[in-house]
RNA sequence: GGAGGGGUCGCAUAGUGGUCUAGUGCGUCUGUCUUGAAAACAGAUAUGUUAAUAGCAUCGCGAGUUCGAAUCCCGCCCCCUCCGCCA
């Protein structure tokens, strides 16, 4: 949400943020909610000035010195007041939703882009060689030509296989069970996979215990505003799960969270911080549950794209002087996991054109290359939203000064389950055998994943 | 699912139709006093909105009765205690 003074003092602004983002200008229309806040005050006004004279009679009318004429006026100002509003409540709802589309102001040094394929690059690694020249560098998979052709870790030269088939070689996955029971796109993860999943949050959690963050558990089913906070809703709305009957308590809807980023930063609806206690850094380890509506045909082989994955996330409620440096901490994460893993990688700048998500102010995708697909896959975002969600979910702190002001979020994944598909199709050998990346042995317990 | 109690200014409480946006205590801030601190005394101390030190809104939320609602009616939410059921 963005301050409707903003708006009002600055709509050419918004509507090249609207184009340069491709929200849909239909529904982010700013002439027409430009229009609606001009009545919108016009009337705030008419509702308030009936306020004003009918508690003057209240007030004259109260010791019981009752007079007709003025309890008459009293009751014509009642029925004037209801319609006064019911008329602003109509407009305002609708002033509302088209404000709801507005997207956050990106800052002034993001790029202008039309999709994924002009994403800058800004950082690219490899495990053997180190960081490639930032002269180098490019847009979107320009850095592809200086990333491995061979596995790194391979015992040998051999045409490198899918993760699927990997994991269902070593009885790791079981996609047709899992379609079988629930549908497509749901699998069942079973053995040394799951052992490496755990040990990969093992060895992240440490670290950022070290980093001051807060471990959370946070409800995985919220209510409609959660998501509104964000900004998964409206925009998003159909990659969202409803859980809609007759058992629920309340009966409104609750929603499966995509992310355990709305519930975490949900920690900071209604709130008001102490500054001292900012920034607040969580972190969760939480299931996911993606409908994926209109990409059913994409990524459909393997794990890449499911329904309902594991996700390590990253969620920082912050001031306004830290979102800058918190987003850089959170990238060094990234950074930290990825090399510490040994995969080679990039990390691409979204621009305006790729980040669709309206809370972003800034946004980089870590991206994995996979030498087999001879391709990148993201395996994160770091997101710095500014004061675009604190705004819609309230949440204050106050200053030295004494001043209250709106938080910053930040948030970041720190791993998902693709981290899993990256060390599989990285580590796999020729014997269909994966190697397990040396910093997770401890946390693994073996350092191989064989057949069994 | 059943029975009862409760949600008021940072905290604790008072407040059953007008003198209540709201009293009192604690806390916090400022001042007086003091070498300084403490104590005592005096004053201040919610948020949002708006150009506004004026106005309006807000006593869990929503709708209603009334000229006028923290207070009355209706619906809902949340918390606590007990019983039942269950992971």
């Amino acid at each position: 949400m963005l301050d409707p003074k903003f708006i009002r003092e600055n709509p050419e602004q918004i509507k090249t943020i609207v184009k340069n983002k491709g929200t849909n200008p239909e529904k982010a229309n700013v002439e027409k909610w430009l229009e609606l806040d001009k009545t919108r005050t016009d009337l705030s006004n008419q509702l308030e000035e009936a306020n004003r004279r009918r508690n003057e009679i209240a007030k004259q009318l109260s010791g019981g010195n009752i007079t007709d004429d003025l309890k008459e006026e009293g009751k014509a100002l009642k029925q004037k007041e209801q319609e006064l509003r019911n008329k602003l409540t109509e407009v305002e709802n609708e002033w509302n939703e088209i404000a709801a589309w507005f997207p956050n102001v990106p800052f002034d040094d993001i790029k202008v882009g039309k999709d994924d394929t002009e994403n800058p690059e800004i950082f690219a690694w490899r495990p053997d060689t180190g960081e490639i020249d930032k002269n180098k560098l490019g847009e979107n998979m320009d850095s592809a030509k200086y990333m491995p052709d061979n596995l790194l870790y391979a015992d040998k030269e051999f045409t490198p296989k899918h993760h699927i088939d990997i994991l269902e070689d070593l009885g790791m996955a079981d996609v047709a069970q899992g379609a079988k029971i629930a549908g497509t796109r749901f699998v069942y993860l079973m053995g040394d996979i799951v052992r490496l999943q755990k040990a990969v949050h093992a060895y992240i959690m440490n670290h950022l215990y070290t980093k001051d963050f807060t471990p959370v558990n946070p409800p995985l089913l919220v209510k409609e505003k959660v998501l509104f906070g964000t900004s998964h809703f409206p925009e998003g709305r159909d990659q969202v799960y409803e859980i809609k009957n007759e058992f629920l308590e309340d009966k409104d809807s609750l929603f499966l969270v995509g992310s355990s980023e709305p519930s975490n930063f949900a920690y900071g609806i209604d709130r008001v911080f102490k500054e001292e206690d900012l920034p607040l850094k969580m972190v969760a380890i939480t299931p996911c549950f993606r409908s994926e509506v209109g990409s059913w045909g994409k990524d459909v082989r393997g794990i890449k794209r499911v329904h309902q994955f594991d996700k390590l996330e990253m969620d920082i409620i912050c001031t306004q002087d830290q979102s800058s440096d918190i987003y850089n901490e959170l990238l060094n994460v990234n950074h930290w996991i990825l090399q510490s893993l040994k995969l080679p990688y990039h990390i691409v700048e979204k621009c305006t054109g790729d980040s669709g998500y309206a809370a972003s102010a800034r946004q980089a995708d870590p991206e994995v290359w996979l030498p087999g697909q001879k391709t990148f896959m993201e395996v994160g975002t770091d997101t710095n939203a500014t004061d675009f969600q604190a705004r819609r979910m309230n949440m204050k702190y106050i200053d030295k000064d004494g001043n209250r002001k709106l938080c910053h979020t930040v948030n970041d994944t720190g791993v998902s389950d693709r981290i899993l598909i990256a060390i599989i199709e990285n580590y796999q050998q020729s014997d269909g055998s994966v190697l397990v990346p040396e910093v997770l042995i401890p946390f693994m317990g073996k350092d191989r994943i064989v057949k069994k």
